[in-house]
RNA sequence: GGGCAAAUUCCAGAGUGGCCAAAUGGGGCAGACUGUAAAUCUGCUGUCUUUCGACUUCGGUGGUUCGAAUCCAUCUUUGCCCA
């Protein structure tokens, strides 16, 4: 049976050079599942695997949109599981890994086929939330779907925003689409979860933000200061430096602020991962163990 | 040496007699998460208790008052000003 090794664990926890471990000892290219490495041009700011490792390791998502670009969880399913099915008679065990829990679990899990929003209904939504308010869009929600208004989290512009958007533009309501069922994968799933201690973590954190001040972060985010108001660059590390580009913040604040939210950034991703029983848990300097469990659990079956 | 101002819960900072465990912001903690998710949003944040509630707090001490973070005296510390 294929297998889908999926590598998971905070940010700067040491996913890189774990998965460059499991690449070689399974011999199989390494698939991210990082939704800012995938943009060209932020390698710094997301600790992109750099050229010489990407010669190593055959990697896929990786640099692959320009900032700008439209992507999201649901293409990134589409995707992977089409490159699989391509790599799987070659490679029957493929690893994925990164830090972008919406798309790791839109692999695993799958994600409901929902429209993609075009451009004019996304235009007249946003539109209408910053002239009307948030308050007039609930109650249209109410009206249009109130079996999602019911539960949505109606405080969470972006939730009403894109509820309404798929109701205008399909005429449906919004969930009608949602099934929220996990979908059967026809690959079996192995989790590895890397963990360190909350302070060890935060040291990492903060010495890696210094690393990426001292590698030109700051040219970075100059080069893509333009693109600013695009969600790719809605980005820790990023959004602080424009900041500074604009005059509001000095340097030093700016990169007290970058390890503060990516100390934040690897909480939340915590957050998430806890509630997934499936994962097995590691400490990124237990290699050994790692890849005797994942021999293990191929075995097995 | 003299004068003035200030000391508030982790921090900043409101509060000038009861509606104050004390606004607001920051930070911290916990959580949600189905379409640009490194995004977006929520809750908690003196102690004990499931709730009701009880108890201890606003630099120290002592007063005034039915009642004080708020008024008075004094002490300590800090800042500013005059020497």
């Amino acid at each position: 049976m294929n297998t889908l090794v999926v590598l998971i664990g905070p940010t700067a926890v040491g996913k890189t050079q774990t998965s460059f471990a499991i690449a070689s000892h399974l011999q199989c290219p390494i698939i991210s599942a990082d939704s800012r490495q995938m943009y060209k041009g932020l390698e710094i700011g997301t600790a992109a695997p750099t050229v010489e490792e990407l010669s190593q390791h055959k990697h896929y998502f990786v640099g692959h949109l320009v900032p700008g670009d439209y992507y999201s969880a649901a293409r990134y399913e589409q995707d992977v599981l089409a490159l699989l099915e391509r790599e799987f008679p070659q490679h029957p065990t493929m690893l994925l890994t990164g830090g972008s829990m919406m798309y790791i679990d839109a692999v695993c899990k799958g994600i409901d086929d929902i429209p993609t929003v075009d451009e004019h209904t996304r235009a007249t939504i946003k539109e209408k939330y910053e002239r009307e308010g948030l308050d007039q869009l609930c109650n249209e929600l109410r009206l249009l779907d109130p079996d999602y208004y019911r539960e949505a989290d109606i405080k969470n512009p972006k939730r009403v925003m894109h509820a309404l958007e798929i109701c205008y533009m399909t005429g449906k309501p919004y969930s009608s689409f949602r099934s929220g069922k996990e979908r059967k994968r026809p690959f079996r799933i192995i989790k590895i979860g890397l963990v360190r201690e909350r302070e060890e973590l935060y040291e990492r954190i903060n010495r890696r933000v210094d690393i990426m001040i001292e590698q030109g972060l700051m040219d970075e985010a100059k080069r893509f200061y333009h693109l600013r108001h695009h969600n790719s660059l809605n980005t820790v590390g990023y959004k602080e430096l424009f900041n500074v580009i604009d005059g509001e913040w000095e340097l030093p604040f700016a990169i007290e602020k970058i390890k503060q939210n990516t100390r934040i950034y690897s909480r939340k991703q915590t957050t998430w991962y806890r509630r997934d029983t499936d994962i097995a848990w590691f400490h990124p300097d237990e290699t050994e163990k790692i890849l005797s469990y994942i021999d293990q659990q191929l075995q097995s079956k």
